[in-house]
DNA sequence: AAATGAGATGCAACAGAAGTGCATTCTTTT
DNA sequence: AAAAGAATGCACTTCTGTTGCATCTCATTT
């Protein structure tokens, strides 16, 4: 979820030390971009935004992030992964943290509406589940 | 939705010629496979089936088959594209055919669950919805 | 401070899926 | 049968994600 706190770096060094992450330039940088925005982000995004890094730092950094439950994934049908900074009490479990994400037509960004918890859903018989995915695609507020 | 009832191949040509799409023998033939699955397929799925025919053709017999609204895609997340046959009364609208998705994490294969429909979603002001897609992901009856 | 070693970064290359252009073949219509 | 339109097959391209390996950086140890 992107926070709509700005941390300063001295926080962003923090989080990622208890997470067990190594707080480089790097990191500090792309974790600062992911959590002022209000949206998702692909690795796409960060490319455009860090010319002068790597694809594959990029890439890798999203997915250190990701194994340690710094961002979660969001797949929202665009065909592109996007990310986004979890919330503090985030642990991306199935009990408390599934939220819904918003996919806008128009603009084409993902909003992630922690707001709005996933409703319980009944499953037949023999299944179960760990993990859900509901993307709500439509005109976001700012499109409409 | 894969339907549970085989239609025989004049019963696919009805169904076809109804969405202005011309009946070839391909396009039964592989309109005659999705109906026999009660999976959602993949072009890959396709592909190994129809090992003698071009994956050009697979390709653009599933977008025809989508656009006239004879199949739908679903995204489960695994990255792929899938594809099932549409229900009789459905249109893909949003009131009425909105179904989960049940994407099984052992066996990989996803399943419509026609029967249950996705609970109504409140979104904040301003936003309108004009697709779902849910997807839960766990362990099917079959691998559990 | 210099050496060491683990981890981070950059470059190149690859893999898989999706998509397009064009020539050829097939079907339908006249 | 000829013409027109649609379907199919082949080749190629693009995009995203991914991995191997060499190099660099930084923290720790001596």
């Amino acid at each position: 979820m992107p926070n709509t706190v700005i941390n300063t770096m001295e926080e962003i060094e923090e989080i990622l030390e208890e997470r067990g992450v190594r707080p480089t330039t790097m990191r500090l940088l792309i974790y600062k971009f992911l959590s002022e925005k209000r949206v998702a982000l692909s690795l796409k995004d960060l490319e455009n935004k860090f010319d002068r890094s790597d694809r594959t730092t990029l890439f890798r950094t999203l997915k250190t992030f990701e194994d340690k439950g710094i961002v979660h994934q969001i797949d929202d049908g665009s065909g592109v992964n996007k990310y986004a900074v979890c919330a503090l009490e985030c642990n991306c479990e199935i009990e408390n943290d599934l939220h819904l994400h918003f996919h806008c037509n128009t603009c084409n960004e993902t909003t992630c509406l922690t707001d709005h918890k996933i409703p319980q859903i009944s499953l037949p018989a023999g299944y179960s589940a760990e993990n859900v995915n509901l993307v709500v695609k439509g005109v976001c507020e700012k499109c409409s």
